[in-house]
DNA sequence: ATGTCTGTTTAACCAAATTTAACAAGGCTT
DNA sequence: AAGCCTTGTTAAATTTGGTTAAACAGACAT
């Protein structure tokens, strides 16, 4: 249920596969990756709590991808994973943004306290501020999960109000499929896409009263929001 | 911004000087305590945002400090310092509470980059919460265990209590079960989830004659307690 | 000890929200 | 037009939460 999501790139195998059933079994997620590339991928699709980097791997190293993930992400904690144990690297390690640095050879009870210590540091994602919104005769109250229409209110389900606000913050904006999944259903596989298009569907329901309000379809990129007149 | 407070203890005189001088250049205010006892009254005295702790010094060894620390506050960070590098005393380090854990000979520039790390994911300086609260026509007065309605007053068992004072806290914010559950309960299980869920079921019994407070459910996420208009 | 009172947890059953499945319809490519 | 992929729609299956009451546990009094 705490439901915490790891990103692991090792490129050792062995290691890897020993972290992530070591952190499977502690009750995490974990998603392994054998290179940087495949971790960078991995990390544009998917929604983490965490990420476990190893230096040195094929294709792309950690300090790359550590990197490249700061620039979209700022949030994110960061460990590194390494044999090197270079005062250089542990520097540099930080400089690019990292939390922490474990040298190899580490015993997973280290790994999973300075995990826990990271975790327990992190701050929940700043959620953004606006409320309440208005579109034509709509009033939409998104703490309190009410759509006021002038034929009366609606209280809205968890997710239908966590896709409504998204169009309310993207009014007359393409909302990529994948960004509204890794929003609010953390990651964007072919089952939460279905359920993303069933409660698309029940929005355009609810706002079927109103004909100048719609929510187009972008094929194969997303939906968008818009007011006609 | 600029001011952050750190408790340095450190017994070597040489290594508590360096220190303290390196971090004051850095911009940090510093308070250097020559053993354990001396940083106990200093800690109860002031507040930090960081403590830098040495492990093996005279009167009360870093362990022990970090220890009572944490009985009175979870939040500050704690840095451990040491020459030991024992797997042993690493992993004790993390379970007394500790944030991170640097063994020497380090570098400063070292030191500096884990002080921030570790800074940059640590919580503002937790405020003293009231324990009074008006909403709408109800008054709460959380150490007493009572609510004031209009119809008249109510007391409120020990779990209905820090339930409500959680949500009075976080107005209009979503309070994650999980969350809940750890502070109140101690630890999320299936359990202790459900008779959570009675007691919201509680709280909400208390709170129907006021129509315009209520208790959401973020399916699975959690609760928030907004006031609607 | 025994009983009673009070607060809390466990259990059972019901209701609501979400996900999965199945099939229909639309759009793009050739 | 045919085939393939994406999206629309509806309903069943599953998961999560709501509600009530019974079981349990500790405090206190007899």
């Amino acid at each position: 249920m705490g439901h915490t999501k790891i990103l692991i790139t090792e490129d050792d195998p062995n290691l890897g596969q020993i972290l992530s059933e070591y952190l499977t079994l502690k009750g995490f997620e974990t998603i392994l990756c054998p290179d940087g590339d495949q971790g960078a991928k991995r990390f544009a699709r998917d929604k983490f709590d965490l990420c476990i980097l190893d230096l040195m791997m094929p294709k792309k190293d950690g300090f790359t991808l550590a990197k490249e993930i700061r620039v979209k992400d700022q949030d994110t904690p960061i460990i590194f994973l390494t044999a090197k144990s270079m005062q250089e690297d542990i520097i540099n390690g930080f400089k690019v943004g990292g939390d922490d640095y474990i040298t190899k050879p580490f015993s997973m009870e280290e790994l999973l306290l300075r995990i826990q210590a990271v975790l327990k540091r992190s701050h929940p994602p700043e959620e953004e501020f606006p409320t309440e919104f208005t579109l034509g005769n709509l009033k939409y109250y998104y703490t309190e999960n009410r759509l006021e229409k002038p034929s009366g209110e609606i209280k809205l389900t968890t997710k239908e109000n966590e896709l409504l606000k998204i169009f309310f913050q993207n009014l007359n904006q393409t909302l990529d499929r994948s960004i509204a999944l890794k929003k609010i259903w953390k990651d964007d596989s072919y089952f939460n896409a279905r359920s993303m298009d069933v409660y698309i569907a029940k929005l355009r329901k609810h706002l079927k009263e109103e004909p100048n309000i719609k929510i187009l379809t972008i094929h194969g990129e997303g939906f968008r929001m818009v007011e006609v007149q």
